[in-house]
DNA sequence: GTGCGATGTATCGGTCCGATACATCGCGGC
DNA sequence: GCCGCGATGTATCGGACCGATACATCGCAC
């Protein structure tokens, strides 16, 4: 997953541990909490080895004003490869299960502008299926088991299964979205406040401005 | 995590591992999927490690049946010990961070009909002011930093923002149906089809039925 | 000039997962 | 009668990721 987050953000321009981190809490804000470095960095290491990423050596202010005083090893900017992008794309096509779990399913959601609306489309309904199981599991346990459990177990049941069909309505709205051509947009369902403007949808594809 | 839900199973009455991760995923099903025997047999030997819980060797079929023609390992049955019990009073009374993570809220919640309300409330509290912080992270990236990000990320991000919107208010009511007197019930917010009848929740405390 | 919070890289132990292996039991079908 | 097969049951191994920790630098306010 992390492996596949890192690829994704170098396409959109080098950076450097600390950024990376940044840029990933943002895109992934919504699905889970900040990554750690205990798996950053090792992951970063790991992938420049496979040959995936290379260190680009950031060339140090003005290349002249070099204190170089100190050790001076400071930031370490990475830049994907040729055959990072091919694996990006591989990691893209191919779905295994853990596609479809919480956290895989944000991971892919979150690139979805680098990826083919097929793709797209088999990754909302593999979605929707797994959070139908799930909800099914719950209705069964709330039907069957009810008076094996205490009213608190029961309650956080009932609550989640709020959250699945929630999430099933949310990926069918995707998912008529995605096949009758146009982007995202869901039409609000929340009573959050105030959605702002435009926010007019980009053509489904490469969206993202890339930064020269 | 796994620790404290096993030893909170435990207590309601001995188990073998296969029948404990039945339980568990009965129990923690609105929370995480199923959870592996990659984790739980070597959990069992740590937590029989510390004597926290003890092997109770299964009977074997009117104990004079026993073909012992093979091997004859069977089932493997556990049961906590008093310092199990002890040790699990212990992890309920003190919170750190991770108390108030979705996983980590989630366990304490489906134990709670073994937790005093003083703690009840303080874990509910605290799980609400983490909702909370996400949920400004989210309006954050969402206002601040929304054109710099393409239009499915946003739709992930504004779908949590929803969720988390959603958490606090049920956090709310859970807190104010606490604060007052009985147990939880929240008036299902949900579209959610019809609540069966009775449901009555019981005083908070002991609650549960124990099997002799 | 000095302290302090943000920036930045890095490692280590521990928890948990997913794949895999293997044995037993009960039952329906042939 | 016996064969297969799905449910029950215990177990290990490699790998992913986390949380704590350590340490160095930079910019800036006091």
């Amino acid at each position: 997953m992390l492996e596949f987050a890192i690829l994704g953000l170098l396409q959109e321009s080098p950076m450097h541990g600390y950024e990376l981190r940044k840029e990933l809490t943002a895109k992934l804000g919504a699905i889970r909490a900040a990554i750690s470095y205990g798996s950053l960095y090792p992951t970063l290491r790991r992938l420049q080895a496979a040959g995936w990423i290379t260190e680009a050596a950031e060339a140090p202010v003005t290349a002249e004003e070099v204190p170089a005083l100190t050790t001076r090893r400071g930031r370490v900017v990475y830049k994907i490869t040729a055959d990072g992008k091919e694996r990006f794309a591989q990691l893209i096509a191919q779905a295994g299960p853990e596609t479809y779990d919480d956290t895989g399913f944000g991971v892919h959601f979150a690139f979805f502008a680098r990826t083919d609306q097929a793709t797209r489309l088999r990754i909302l309904e593999g979605r929707r299926r797994k959070i139908e199981e799930r909800r099914e599991g719950l209705r069964d346990v709330l039907g069957r088991a009810a008076e094996r459990l205490d009213a608190y177990t029961l309650e956080l049941q009932r609550h989640g299964l709020d959250a699945c069909e929630r999430e099933v309505r949310w990926l069918e709205e995707l998912i008529a979205n995605e096949r009758s051509g146009r982007a995202p947009t869901v039409p609000h369902m929340g009573t959050a406040g105030g959605r702002r403007e435009d926010n007019s949808p980009p053509p489904p594809g490469e969206t993202r401005n890339e930064r020269p």
